[in-house]
DNA sequence: GTTAATATTTACCAATCGGTAAAAAAATAC
DNA sequence: GTATTTTTTTACCGATTGGTAAATATTAAC
């Protein structure tokens, strides 16, 4: 008898690991050729299994994705949730834009994940999107909002600033192709985490205006 | 006969039209299903055109990305070259993020068309970029390093500064469907490029410290 | 207006797509 | 060790994929 996603049934160990393996290399296919572009084969061999046999732990690509979304959107938001109203504003942005950084850095295949589902629209993660995340951007915003209005940070669009932790961030790990190619090889290699978390935090502070 | 795009026979009327409407299509459904998961069908469809006739025009899928990529990377990289290494620094800056985020207004398929391929490892892009992005890149993070050592802009890495204008602007035609779930309706609908420019002015100028 | 070149349609094709049925094999319960 | 359940394999399926051959229709050259 099949296993379901939402079977009540206590899973087996067999069951746990080879959704497992398979939710791992779906992640693995998915982030690099999209929902549309990635094939179930693909992921078959990936998972080093057969079709018949992985379409025997999800009942289709669909299943696979949502699968994964689900399980991914918690971790992505947590660095956000985080955020701390009582703390040190200037501190708080600070070491919010760190653990984005961290995450564009130990986790660049989920990061391409979402950027891939929202690139092509966010067919499948809309309403996650305009509940889960929405309601949760709010609520920072408001917290920001309230750094500025006392005066412990300059005043600005906090959306605007979320997202542009966001697109700094996130830009690591979604455009990891493009740096290789334009940065210095040694740099490339070497310490582009590092360069970009002192390069955003000298412009998330302080601007490019020169002190002087 | 086929016409061949490296064909060096004088173009008809009709095949600069078609080829142009092609291209518009492949435009559309590359840059909202990626390479992968676009289909030739869809693209004769949204083109108004049947299979056949359109792969009498292109050799094929490879061809037309070729022709849009081609193409596309001159119009990309435009706004990069304006930058003026005799203008005011952070003028210069300024307009240079100004003419960034137009493009992400005016040209949001271009901008997911390179964000998509980028995503995907850039595999039918990677030449293109290391060498002709590279080297405008190099020119301009020179330009910028100068700047810095005038003392006219703060210092620090010119190459992490592009990448943060690159991201933060792109990513108002990249995550689209994300700002449209996120922002307050009117905000989204109304004014999110407004809000968006006065938002890295002050960013990338002043940075968040309040002034005080 | 005839002719030669160009453009479009019709009718296909082999390969790959997502997915299934059912038998065989392996693990588990007793 | 046997019976039962779970897991895997083998052999498929119809639909869609990228692409072609060849006949037909249209356009342009003269």
């Amino acid at each position: 008898m099949k296993p379901r996603a939402e079977s009540t049934r206590r899973k087996t160990r067999i069951q746990r690991e080879n959704r497992e393996r398979i939710l791992e290399a779906a992640l693995d296919v998915f982030s690099t050729y999209g929902f549309r572009g990635a094939t179930v084969d693909q992921i078959a061999v990936a998972a080093g299994m057969s079709k018949p046999n992985l379409l025997y732990y999800f009942r289709g690509k669909e299943d696979m994705q949502h699968g994964l979304l689900d399980r991914l959107l918690d971790i992505w938001l947590d660095p956000l949730r985080e955020l701390d109203a009582d703390g040190e504003p200037l501190d708080e942005i600070r070491s919010y834009i760190k653990r984005k950084l961290d995450m564009a850095r130990d986790y660049p295949r989920e990061s391409r994940l979402f950027a891939s589902e929202i690139l092509q629209g966010a067919p499948r993660l809309r309403e996650l999107l305009s509940v889960q995340l929405k309601s949760l951007v709010d609520e920072k915003a408001k917290v920001i909002q309230n750094w500025m209005d006392q005066g412990k940070l300059a005043k600005c669009s906090p959306y605007h600033l979320i997202f542009s932790i966001w697109s700094t961030t996130q830009h690591y790990a979604d455009f990891d192709a493009q740096l290789r190619a334009v940065l210095p090889p040694e740099k490339y290699v070497e310490s582009r985490f590092e360069d970009a978390e002192q390069y955003l935090e000298q412009l998330f502070l302080h601007g490019l205006k020169p002190s002087i």
